[in-house]
DNA sequence: AACGATAAGTGTTACTTTTACACCTAAAAT
DNA sequence: ATTTTAGGTGTAAAAGTAACACTTATCGTT
C-alpha cells in the first residue's frame, strides 16, 4: 500500500442482483423475503459485500452463485448507488447487476434456504432501501439491450419454440407483438436455427424447436462492421 | 453505525470524470497531464475520492467543479470499475461519470493550475490505469443517449447555428450527415426554436441562430407517452 | 463596380422498413 | 367424427429514411 490515498475515507461496497427468470409466459424476479437482519421480514434483492480479493464483476458472480448455484450466467452492470443515507444502517455504496437465468436449472435447495421466491416483474412488492429503483433501472437497461442484442436466449432452455420466444419478448417489452411480423423478423436472423426436434408439450400439433447459434451470430456481427 | 457489516472490508471509492467539450467543429476531452503523484507526468482523467458526507453524484459534481469551476453541469454515470489491481497503488473502486460542458464558460485559471488540456476525442493519448476503457464506455453511452435525447445542447452556447449543431452531431457520431435531411429532422422538433438573431462570425452571409427550449421539449415528451 | 469565394438555405423521388391483417393445418381429446 | 388448441403462413399499405444539386446572401478582392 502507498500513502497517496490514506487521507481519504473508505466504504463498504456491496453488490445487489436483479435476477430475471422466464417461465410459463411470465418474466419474474428472484427476491429475498429476508430471514436475517437488517430489515428482517422485508423484501429485498440478493446482495453481498465485495471482498478484498475480488473485482466487482467477480463479486457479482459470487453473490449470484450463492443464491442460485449457477456459474457462467449472463450478467451486466446496472450502475452504482451511493446516496449517503440509502442504507439506514450505515454508509454502503452498492453496485447493482442484473442476471438472466434459465429457470429450469437453478439450485432449488439454495433458494429455499435463502427464503427467496420468484415474483412476477409486474407484481414486485415494496423493497428495502433503493432496491425498487435498482429494479426499474435494471429493467430499462435490459429492455434496451434486448432490443439490439440477442440476450433473451439466456432466459430460455437451449431448445425453444417460436411461440416461447415471442412470449418472452412480449414479457420483456410489456406489449403484444404480431405473430407473423415477429416470425418474419426471426426468419431473417440466420443465427436462430430450426432443429429437427418437435415440442409436443405446449400444443397438440407440436411446434418446431429452435436454437440460438452463438458462433453464427458472432460471424454475422463481424460482417455488419 | 451498526454491526451487521463490520466483518466486511472497506474500500477507497473514487470518481473519474470524462469531460466532453465542443468547439470549432471538434469534440474534445479535458485531460490532466498529471503534475502530482501517483503516475506523475502521465495523462489521466480528472478524479477524486468520495467523501463521507456526499453521495456519488455529489462527489462527481464536486470533482468536476474543482477542475472547471462549473456547477449545474449535465453529468451521467458511466459505470463502476473495480478490478482488483486496476490501480497499482492500492485497491480503489472508481465510479466514472461523463460531463458535457460549454467550452466558452469554464474557469481557465483552474484548468491551468491542474495542468489540464483539451484533446481531440480521436487523438486521446494513452491514459493511466483503466481510464482509456472508461473513455470508450463513456463515449459509447453518450452517443447512445445523444441519439435519443437532446443532450447535445449542453455542449453548445445558448444560441447556435444549424451548421454548428450538425457539426456537433457529426463529431459525436463520427460520421458525415446530409445537410438537408438533418435540417428536415430539426424542423420537426419544435423545441429547437429559431431566434431573430443572426450569427455573422462563421459566414459572410450570416446564419440564423437557434435555441433549445427545454420546457417545450418536456411538454412534447409528455405527449408522446 | 464586377468577380470570386464561402457558408446558408431549400424539395423531390426512390428505396427500405414497418405495420396491419385472416385463414388453414396438424394432432390430441372427447 | 367432431371439437379444441396452438402452429404456421403472405400481401399490401404506410411510414420513415436516404440520396441528391442548385440558388442566395454577403464579404473581400481586383
Amino acid at each position: 500500500m502507498n500513502n497517496y490515498y490514506a487521507s481519504n475515507p473508505q466504504f463498504y461496497v456491496s453488490i445487489d442482483c436483479i435476477i430475471f427468470g422466464f417461465q410459463k409466459g411470465e418474466l419474474n424476479l428472484l427476491l429475498l423475503k429476508r430471514n436475517f437482519e437488517p430489515a428482517k421480514g422485508e423484501w429485498s434483492l440478493m446482495g453481498g459485500f465485495v471482498q478484498e480479493n475480488e473485482g466487482l464483476d467477480d463479486a457479482a458472480k459470487r453473490v449470484l452463485a450463492e443464491l442460485t448455484g449457477l456459474n457462467k450466467v449472463y450478467m451486466e452492470q446496472v450502475g452504482s448507488f451511493g446516496a449517503v443515507h440509502r442504507d439506514p444502517g450505515g454508509r454502503v455504496i452498492s453496485v447493482a447487476y442484473y442476471a438472466l437465468i434459465n429457470m429450469d436449472e437453478y439450485d432449488h435447495e439454495l433458494v429455499r434456504k435463502h427464503n427467496a421466491y420468484w415474483v412476477n416483474i409486474n407484481q414486485v412488492p415494496p423493497l428495502i432501501f433503493d432496491h425498487t429503483e435498482m429494479v426499474q433501472k435494471a429493467r430499462s437497461i435490459m429492455q434496451q439491450k434486448a432490443a439490439t442484442k440477442p440476450i433473451g436466449f439466456n432466459l430460455l432452455p437451449k431448445l425453444f419454440t417460436l411461440s416461447q420466444l415471442q412470449t418472452l419478448y412480449e414479457a420483456i417489452f410489456g406489449e403484444a407483438l404480431d405473430k407473423r411480423n415477429f416470425r418474419k423478423r426471426i426468419a431473417v436472423m440466420n443465427f436462430i436455427e430450426k432443429t429437427d426436434r418437435i415440442d409436443k408439450i405446449n400444443s397438440r400439433r407440436g411446434a418446431a424447436l429452435y436454437q440460438f447459434n452463438e458462433n453464427a451470430y458472432r460471424k454475422m456481427q463481424k460482417f455488419k462492421l
